[in-house]
DNA sequence: ATGGCGTATGGAATACGA
Protein backbone atom coordinates (compact mmCIF):
# COMPACT_ATOMS: atom_id res chain seq x y z
CA UNK A 1 0.00 0.00 0.00
CA UNK A 2 1.11 3.24 -1.23
CA UNK A 3 0.60 6.57 1.20
CA UNK A 4 1.44 9.85 0.31
CA UNK A 5 1.45 12.70 2.65
CA UNK A 6 2.06 16.82 2.22
CA UNK A 7 3.92 18.60 5.08
CA UNK A 8 4.02 22.35 4.62
CA UNK A 9 5.65 24.82 6.54
CA UNK A 10 5.02 28.86 7.25
CA UNK A 11 5.82 31.76 9.11
CA UNK A 12 2.47 33.61 8.95
CA UNK A 13 3.30 36.51 11.01
CA UNK A 14 0.26 36.55 13.13
CA UNK A 15 -2.31 33.99 12.29
CA UNK A 16 -5.43 35.82 13.60
CA UNK A 17 -4.65 38.45 10.83
CA UNK A 18 -3.40 36.06 8.56
CA UNK A 19 -6.99 33.81 8.79
CA UNK A 20 -8.00 34.83 5.24
CA UNK A 21 -4.70 33.33 3.68
CA UNK A 22 -4.44 30.36 5.48
CA UNK A 23 -7.61 29.33 4.64
CA UNK A 24 -6.91 29.94 1.15
CA UNK A 25 -3.74 28.23 1.28
CA UNK A 26 -5.15 25.04 3.04
CA UNK A 27 -7.78 25.14 0.39
CA UNK A 28 -5.86 25.28 -2.47
CA UNK A 29 -3.02 22.97 -1.56
CA UNK A 30 -5.05 20.50 0.87
CA UNK A 31 -1.64 19.67 3.00
CA UNK A 32 -1.85 16.60 5.26
CA UNK A 33 -0.09 18.85 7.91
CA UNK A 34 0.67 22.54 8.43
CA UNK A 35 3.38 23.90 10.77
CA UNK A 36 3.09 27.79 11.64
CA UNK A 37 5.11 29.94 13.31
CA UNK A 38 5.11 33.49 14.48
CA UNK A 39 1.48 32.86 15.38
CA UNK A 40 1.64 35.95 17.74
CA UNK A 41 -1.48 34.18 19.29
CA UNK A 42 -2.77 33.68 23.16
CA UNK A 43 -3.79 29.96 23.40
CA UNK A 44 -7.16 31.23 24.81
CA UNK A 45 -7.65 33.18 21.48
CA UNK A 46 -6.04 30.72 18.93
CA UNK A 47 -8.84 30.55 15.97
CA UNK A 48 -9.54 26.68 16.10
CA UNK A 49 -13.20 26.78 14.79
CA UNK A 50 -12.15 28.25 11.57
CA UNK A 51 -9.35 25.70 10.74
CA UNK A 52 -11.35 22.59 12.14
CA UNK A 53 -14.22 24.22 9.51
CA UNK A 54 -11.53 23.98 6.86
CA UNK A 55 -11.07 20.19 7.67
CA UNK A 56 -7.69 20.53 10.12
CA UNK A 57 -9.33 18.38 13.25
CA UNK A 58 -6.44 17.71 14.59
CA UNK A 59 -4.49 21.04 16.32
CA UNK A 60 -1.58 21.32 18.62
CA UNK A 61 -0.11 24.80 19.79
CA UNK A 62 2.25 26.72 21.76
CA UNK A 63 1.60 30.15 22.06
CA UNK A 64 2.44 33.15 24.05
CA UNK A 65 0.73 36.94 23.87
CA UNK A 66 2.40 38.98 21.36
CA UNK A 67 5.12 37.04 20.35
CA UNK A 68 6.56 34.14 18.84
CA UNK A 69 3.84 30.88 18.94
CA UNK A 70 4.15 27.74 16.76
CA UNK A 71 1.15 25.53 15.40
CA UNK A 72 0.79 22.45 13.90
CA UNK A 73 -2.69 21.70 12.65
CA UNK A 74 -3.20 18.15 10.53
CA UNK A 75 -5.94 16.29 9.12
CA UNK A 76 -4.44 13.07 10.81
CA UNK A 77 -4.72 12.54 14.21
CA UNK A 78 -1.73 13.13 16.24
CA UNK A 79 -0.08 12.06 19.48
CA UNK A 80 2.97 12.19 21.49
CA UNK A 81 2.87 16.49 21.75
CA UNK A 82 5.81 17.72 22.98
CA UNK A 83 6.20 21.48 23.58
CA UNK A 84 9.98 21.94 24.77
CA UNK A 85 11.41 25.12 26.07
CA UNK A 86 15.18 26.47 25.05
CA UNK A 87 17.09 28.41 26.97
CA UNK A 88 14.64 28.90 29.94
CA UNK A 89 13.52 31.91 28.41
CA UNK A 90 9.81 30.87 28.65
CA UNK A 91 9.09 31.21 24.82
CA UNK A 92 7.04 29.37 22.75
CA UNK A 93 9.05 28.31 19.99
CA UNK A 94 8.71 24.61 19.16
CA UNK A 95 6.02 22.01 19.26
CA UNK A 96 6.66 18.01 18.15
CA UNK A 97 4.04 15.67 17.04
CA UNK A 98 3.97 12.16 15.79
CA UNK A 99 1.68 11.77 12.75
CA UNK A 100 0.79 8.44 11.13
CA UNK A 101 2.57 7.45 7.84
CA UNK A 102 3.27 4.61 5.51
CA UNK A 103 1.77 2.26 8.47
CA UNK A 104 4.28 3.92 11.56
CA UNK A 105 4.69 7.15 13.48
CA UNK A 106 6.79 10.20 11.92
CA UNK A 107 7.61 12.46 14.03
CA UNK A 108 7.42 16.34 13.18
CA UNK A 109 9.34 18.87 14.74
CA UNK A 110 8.17 22.41 14.55
CA UNK A 111 10.75 24.71 15.56
CA UNK A 112 10.66 29.06 15.01
CA UNK A 113 14.48 29.98 15.79
CA UNK A 114 15.16 33.41 17.65
CA UNK A 115 15.65 35.90 14.78
CA UNK A 116 19.21 37.21 16.80
CA UNK A 117 18.37 41.11 16.45
CA UNK A 118 20.81 43.56 14.67
CA UNK A 119 24.27 43.26 15.55
CA UNK A 120 26.25 39.82 15.08
CA UNK A 121 28.06 40.32 18.31
CA UNK A 122 26.87 38.47 21.22
CA UNK A 123 29.00 40.92 23.53
CA UNK A 124 26.69 43.94 22.60
CA UNK A 125 24.10 42.18 21.51
CA UNK A 126 22.10 39.52 23.63
CA UNK A 127 19.64 37.97 21.24
CA UNK A 128 22.65 37.02 18.97
CA UNK A 129 23.80 35.03 21.90
CA UNK A 130 20.73 33.66 22.34
CA UNK A 131 20.07 32.45 18.99
CA UNK A 132 23.75 30.66 19.15
CA UNK A 133 22.39 29.20 22.51
CA UNK A 134 19.51 28.31 21.07
CA UNK A 135 21.31 26.15 17.93
CA UNK A 136 23.56 24.31 20.60
CA UNK A 137 20.64 23.48 22.60
CA UNK A 138 18.68 22.53 19.50
CA UNK A 139 22.14 20.20 18.40
CA UNK A 140 22.40 18.93 21.99
CA UNK A 141 18.76 17.90 22.57
CA UNK A 142 18.19 16.40 19.25
CA UNK A 143 21.44 14.27 19.53
CA UNK A 144 19.46 12.62 21.88
CA UNK A 145 16.28 12.02 20.09
CA UNK A 146 16.06 8.63 17.84
CA UNK A 147 17.64 9.43 14.49
CA UNK A 148 17.04 5.74 13.04
CA UNK A 149 13.58 6.84 12.77
CA UNK A 150 11.29 8.55 10.24
CA UNK A 151 10.94 11.95 11.15
CA UNK A 152 10.95 15.59 9.78
CA UNK A 153 12.28 18.82 11.50
CA UNK A 154 10.51 22.43 9.56
CA UNK A 155 10.35 25.87 10.79
CA UNK A 156 11.51 29.13 10.66
CA UNK A 157 14.98 28.61 11.55
CA UNK A 158 16.04 32.18 10.77
CA UNK A 159 19.27 31.47 9.29
CA UNK A 160 20.05 31.31 5.53
CA UNK A 161 23.13 28.60 5.19
CA UNK A 162 24.04 28.30 1.60
CA UNK A 163 25.28 31.33 -0.52
CA UNK A 164 22.23 30.92 -3.00
CA UNK A 165 20.48 30.86 -0.23
CA UNK A 166 20.85 34.67 -0.06
CA UNK A 167 20.57 37.46 -2.56
CA UNK A 168 24.19 38.36 -1.93
CA UNK A 169 26.63 36.54 -0.08
CA UNK A 170 29.24 39.51 -0.35
CA UNK A 171 26.96 41.12 1.05
CA UNK A 172 25.00 39.75 3.68
CA UNK A 173 28.43 37.58 5.41
CA UNK A 174 28.15 40.41 8.75
CA UNK A 175 24.06 40.74 8.53
CA UNK A 176 22.59 38.62 10.84
CA UNK A 177 21.19 35.32 8.95
CA UNK A 178 23.97 34.47 6.65
CA UNK A 179 27.30 35.05 9.21
CA UNK A 180 29.84 32.30 8.93
CA UNK A 181 29.39 32.07 12.96
CA UNK A 182 25.74 31.46 11.99
CA UNK A 183 25.86 29.48 8.96
CA UNK A 184 28.40 26.80 10.07
CA UNK A 185 26.67 26.30 13.77
CA UNK A 186 23.25 25.66 11.66
CA UNK A 187 25.47 23.20 9.46
CA UNK A 188 26.86 21.54 12.87
CA UNK A 189 23.09 20.61 14.08
CA UNK A 190 21.65 19.63 10.87
CA UNK A 191 24.74 17.17 10.32
CA UNK A 192 24.72 16.03 14.00
CA UNK A 193 21.15 15.47 13.92
CA UNK A 194 21.77 13.30 10.83
CA UNK A 195 19.25 15.36 8.64
CA UNK A 196 19.16 15.94 5.46
CA UNK A 197 18.37 19.31 3.88
CA UNK A 198 15.22 18.24 1.40
CA UNK A 199 14.93 21.53 -0.54
CA UNK A 200 18.64 21.37 -1.30
CA UNK A 201 17.68 17.73 -2.81
CA UNK A 202 15.95 19.26 -5.57
CA UNK A 203 17.38 22.78 -5.63
CA UNK A 204 21.67 22.44 -7.75
CA UNK A 205 23.46 24.53 -5.08
CA UNK A 206 23.99 26.98 -7.55
CA UNK A 207 20.38 28.38 -8.12
CA UNK A 208 19.12 30.97 -6.29
CA UNK A 209 16.69 29.72 -3.11
CA UNK A 210 14.44 31.85 -1.43
CA UNK A 211 11.81 31.71 1.22
CA UNK A 212 11.54 35.31 2.86
CA UNK A 213 11.36 38.95 1.00
CA UNK A 214 11.51 42.06 3.37
CA UNK A 215 7.92 43.83 3.90
CA UNK A 216 10.56 46.77 2.82
CA UNK A 217 11.35 46.55 -0.42
CA UNK A 218 8.86 48.51 -2.89
CA UNK A 219 8.35 46.11 -4.67
CA UNK A 220 9.16 42.33 -3.38
CA UNK A 221 9.11 40.60 -6.63
CA UNK A 222 11.12 43.12 -8.51
CA UNK A 223 14.01 43.56 -6.29
CA UNK A 224 13.78 39.71 -5.30
CA UNK A 225 16.71 40.38 -3.01
CA UNK A 226 15.06 37.28 -0.57
CA UNK A 227 16.60 34.81 1.77
CA UNK A 228 16.06 31.14 2.28
CA UNK A 229 14.77 31.42 5.98
CA UNK A 230 12.56 28.52 6.16
CA UNK A 231 13.68 24.66 6.51
CA UNK A 232 12.72 20.89 5.94
CA UNK A 233 15.23 19.10 7.11
CA UNK A 234 14.29 15.03 6.90
CA UNK A 235 15.94 12.26 9.07
CA UNK A 236 18.39 9.41 6.86
CA UNK A 237 15.45 6.75 7.10
CA UNK A 238 12.71 9.29 6.05
CA UNK A 239 14.95 10.33 2.52
CA UNK A 240 14.38 7.53 0.20
CA UNK A 241 10.70 8.46 0.75
CA UNK A 242 10.96 12.84 -0.41
CA UNK A 243 9.43 13.12 -3.48
CA UNK A 244 9.28 17.14 -4.12
CA UNK A 245 9.49 20.19 -2.30
CA UNK A 246 8.16 23.98 -3.18
CA UNK A 247 8.21 27.11 -2.16
CA UNK A 248 4.85 28.96 -3.07
CA UNK A 249 6.33 32.01 -3.95
CA UNK A 250 3.05 32.89 -4.60
CA UNK A 251 1.53 33.27 -1.35
CA UNK A 252 4.35 36.13 -0.74
CA UNK A 253 2.12 38.45 -3.12
CA UNK A 254 -1.65 37.50 -1.93
CA UNK A 255 -3.51 40.00 -0.05
CA UNK A 256 -1.93 41.23 3.63
CA UNK A 257 0.69 38.66 3.12
CA UNK A 258 2.99 36.92 5.32
CA UNK A 259 6.82 38.41 4.46
CA UNK A 260 7.69 34.58 4.18
CA UNK A 261 6.02 32.13 1.62
CA UNK A 262 5.12 28.42 2.28
CA UNK A 263 7.19 25.84 2.19
CA UNK A 264 5.46 22.41 1.11
CA UNK A 265 7.07 18.81 1.13
CA UNK A 266 5.76 15.75 -0.83
CA UNK A 267 5.97 12.25 0.70
CA UNK A 268 5.39 8.82 -0.58
CA UNK A 269 6.13 5.91 0.89
C1' DA B 1 17.96 51.63 -0.27
C1' DT B 2 18.95 45.42 4.52
C1' DG B 3 15.29 49.01 5.88
C1' DG B 4 12.14 52.45 2.85
C1' DC B 5 7.37 48.33 6.43
C1' DG B 6 4.30 45.41 9.29
C1' DT B 7 2.36 43.54 13.79
C1' DA B 8 1.04 43.42 18.91
C1' DT B 9 0.01 45.98 22.63
C1' DG B 10 -3.09 49.27 24.07
C1' DG B 11 -5.50 53.07 23.12
C1' DA B 12 0.29 56.63 21.63
C1' DA B 13 4.47 55.22 21.16
C1' DT B 14 7.39 51.46 21.58
C1' DA B 15 9.34 46.71 20.96
C1' DC B 16 10.34 43.43 17.67
C1' DG B 17 11.10 41.15 13.26
C1' DA B 18 15.22 39.77 9.64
Amino acid sequence: MTDRLTIATWNINSVRLRMPIVEKFLAEVQPDVLCLQETKCPDANFPFNSLRKAGYEHIEINGQKGYHGVATLSKRPLTNVEKREFCEMGDSRHVAVDVPFNGQPLRIHNFYVPAGGDEPDREINPKFGHKLDFMNEMKAWLQGEETDKPAVLVGDLNVAPYEEDVWSHKKLLKVVSHTPVETELFEDVRETGGWIDAMRQFVPMDEKLYTWWSYRAKDWAAANKGRRLDHVWVSKPLGSAVQATSVLGDARGWEKPSDHAPVIAFFEA
